[in-house]
DNA sequence: GAAGCGTGGGT
DNA sequence: TACCCAAGCTT
């Protein structure tokens, strides 16, 4: 880290800052032309450079994160690409916790992608167990595929050729390049989002979809350094997940606690628009959660009767099969049976 | 841009 | 007990 240390005497203003040491809160990040600039620590400008504001962001964190991250599989070096694709499909809308086991038996069992890529699909849903969402697998199963047929069987380094695999996204496509291959991107996930809507934009919550202006702030606030960057981004994220969280945040133990603009503002409660919560007891998805597991569980073809058992309104019932089957998650014999898609 | 998509643990 | 929430993606 090349950046200035955090307290240089170009504090010419803010004199007597009785409490906090010199708080900025509101960082002044670039509005047009985002961060292309290298870093001109040297600017003369009276008030802090934009680099300067980042660094004080960066400083902290990145050292709160040496001594705090948690030891995860998939951020072992022996995980590699796979390891972190793997793990960033299932962290999606997954608790750690929950990954854990499956994680371990999954790179166990498919220690490369052209390993899972020689499964029946339906073998990548089994395995997903209890995790939520198995679309995830099948997606996951289809990367695996592309890049066995596209990529010589290596999990692709460039941001463009990740976001075009099934399953990847933005997030996703930027937190395998940063954290596999240490490249420099915009890690935007629902943790370094609410970091940044409260230490700098200084609210409580961010917007319920991804912004324009949070991909701006995001890119102002990238390190210049590549491995910084990637850092960066995998600190902040955990700063988010274990201190900075939805609910119950901890800023005694936070490391930017006295820059951060929410906690100044005297965390004042989020006023916008609640978000919608996901109702889900009586809905086709967990009609379909009922269906699919008894398919997981059993090996081979099941019949009708084995599925109308798990929700008695036929109607609803019809439509979620029906559901299934389309999405590819199930396939459907001759005779009224179905099972898990072998293709 | 909103809606749909699973599941289980915490409060 | 009912919510709320957890490293999003696709249509």
């Amino acid at each position: 880290m090349t950046a200035t240390p955090a307290h240089t005497p170009d504090a010419v203003h803010t004199p007597a800052a009785a409490h906090l040491p010199d708080t900025a809160p509101a960082l002044d990040i670039p509005s047009a032309t985002d961060s292309m600039s290298t870093t001109d620590i040297t600017s003369t400008s009276l008030s802090p450079s934009p680099a300067t504001e980042a660094a004080a962001l960066h400083t902290p964190v990145l050292a709160w994160f040496e001594t705090h991250a948690r030891d995860l599989p998939w951020r072992r070096p022996e995980a590699g690409a796979w390891g972190v694709m793997v793990s960033e499909f299932m962290l999606q809308q997954t608790p750690v916790s929950r990954v854990l086991p499956v994680y371990e038996q999954w790179l166990a069992r498919w220690p490369r992608p052209a390993d899972l890529a020689a499964e029946a699909p339906g073998e990548a849903v089994r395995a997903w167990g209890r995790l939520g969402y198995p679309r995830r697998a099948l997606r996951l199963h289809g990367a695996a595929q592309a890049i066995t047929e596209r990529h010589g069987g290596d999990v692709p380094r460039r941001h463009a050729q990740l976001l075009a695999l099934p399953g990847i996204g933005e997030y996703t496509a930027a937190a395998v390049a940063s954290f596999a291959y240490g490249q420099r991107h915009a890690v935007l996930d629902t943790n370094v989002r609410r970091v940044l809507a409260r230490a700098v934009t200084g609210v409580q919550y961010p917007p319920n979809a991804t912004t324009a202006a949070e991909r701006k702030l995001a890119r102002a606030l990238l390190p210049a350094d590549e491995d910084t960057a990637a850092r960066w981004a995998a600190s902040s994220m955990e700063l988010g997940a274990l201190v900075c969280t939805a609910k119950n945040e901890s800023c005694a133990r936070c490391p930017i606690a006295a820059r951060c603009a929410w906690l100044l503002a005297g965390k004042p409660p989020h006023d916008g628009p609640a978000r919608r919560g996901q109702t889900y007891a009586g809905t086709d998805r967990q009609v379909r959660g009922k269906l699919l597991a008894v398919l997981r569980d059993t090996h081979g073809a099941v019949t009708q009767r084995a599925l109308d058992a798990v929700w008695d309104e036929p109607v609803q019932r019809a439509r979620a099969l029906d559901g299934l089957v389309a999405d590819g998650l199930v396939e459907p014999l001759d005779g009224g049976l179905y099972r898990l898609p072998r293709s």
